[in-house]
DNA sequence: TCGGTTCCTGACCGTATGGTCAAAAACAAA
DNA sequence: TTTGTTTTTGACCATACGGTCAGGAACCGA
């Protein structure tokens, strides 16, 4: 059938193969690393997980800490990523409103990724305290910038940027992290599409209007 | 000296005794919980933070878990009583800005059992489910009436009661829970007295004026 | 088909952990 | 002092963990 010279149709390369491995496996670490924490995680129970035997993810991360600094890494860089939308913005409404909805909507598709790294963060950063002075707090520092010229230019009320993006981090994350607990007080049930919109708009809404954003 | 029938000066019976070394090593238990996680905790750290046997950690407290679960309770007793405030106010300013300022006091004054709470919420509360499910559904019902008839009587937006109270929680156990982020970004130091208090106002304010507080 | 490289895996090892226990110490009542 | 109870502790145990390794399977270019 398939050509049998090239590399044809998706033959799957050496690369491609081991991509996908590595990649199963740290779907199967993040989410038992959110579930049970560094400590209370098992390469036995992530191996099971990933239906591979635990002597073939030390094959592809040599330590358990290896494993689980990459799942970390890999957490950051969606972190970053949702920020784009902060710069490109004309002013607070626009640009903090869109960083709330994207960053609410990583707290809903990502939340393993989220308690990973709350509670590496809650333990001291053992493992990313480098990221945490060199990316973190560069990233931190511009949009601070782009928060301060926004109040020169009356286009907020002047609040202190740090704070404000503390709460904006803490109350996006917190529908992640605190995911369980929201759900309990919602009778057991998981936030309906209905409900997730509510959140981003009650979200926004007492956010935007708190920095007097206007436009 | 000392008269010798009753039970003079402060001879510390044997209840006080027992409690004095429940209370050290639930100390322990609480820091080295907030910093290692259930799982990442050692019973003989605990001992010797604690500065005793670990085999007399034993005679008090069966098992980890049972040690665990009563720290994890301890401070959910302090969230409680720190919501005392919320109802004894005539409004939404008074009565939402008083509950800030003890949440934050409290993030500040003792973040470990932040940390542990947290921790405990985000692998699920295997051990404190029964209590999300009555106490603090109970309570988190009772502050949303209160919140509806400050919405009622004018006193402020109509916003979400439930996305408001996750909003407070969020933001103010934020400072304890990424305490260390927060250091880290503040340039390796705590935050000082001052910026305690500016962070405090910021919070305030911007929820405040977010909600339409007018008293 | 061959040779080399990559990938996979069961069996194994040293260590550290939560928990037990029996005996000693400390304490209290008589 | 004597007797009974509570508290303390070192030594010990079974288990489970992270990690290793040698040998085999699968793959791939020539």
């Amino acid at each position: 059938m398939a050509s049998s010279r090239a590399p044809a149709k998706r033959a799957s390369s050496k690369k491609e193969r081991r991509l996908e491995s590595e990649t199963l496996i740290l779907a199967a670490a993040e989410k038992v690393f959110s579930e049970a924490g560094f400590g209370g995680a098992t390469m036995q129970l992530i191996a099971d997980v990933a239906g591979l035997p635990k002597a073939n993810l030390h094959y592809y991360f040599p330590t358990k800490e290896a494993l689980y600094r990459q799942v970390v890494q890999n957490i950051f860089q969606i972190w970053l990523q949702a920020a784009d939308i902060f710069d490109k913005a004309d002013g607070p409404a626009e640009g903090i409103g869109a960083y709330i909805d994207a960053k609410m909507e990583i707290s809903r598709r990502h939340p393993a990724g989220s308690k990973v790294w709350a509670t590496e963060v809650m333990h001291g950063a053992p493992v990313i305290q480098d990221y945490l002075e060199t990316t973190l707090l560069d990233w931190t520092k511009g949009r601070a910038d782009v928060i301060r010229r926004w109040i020169d230019q009356g286009l907020m009320d002047p609040v202190d940027p740090d704070h404000l993006l503390y709460m904006l981090w803490a109350t996006t994350q917190h529908y992640a992290d605190f995911g369980h607990q929201i759900e309990t007080l919602n009778g057991g049930a998981a936030l309906s599409e209905d409900q997730w919109v509510a959140a981003k708009t009650s979200v926004k809404q007492i956010i935007l209007r708190g920095i007097g954003a206007t436009r």
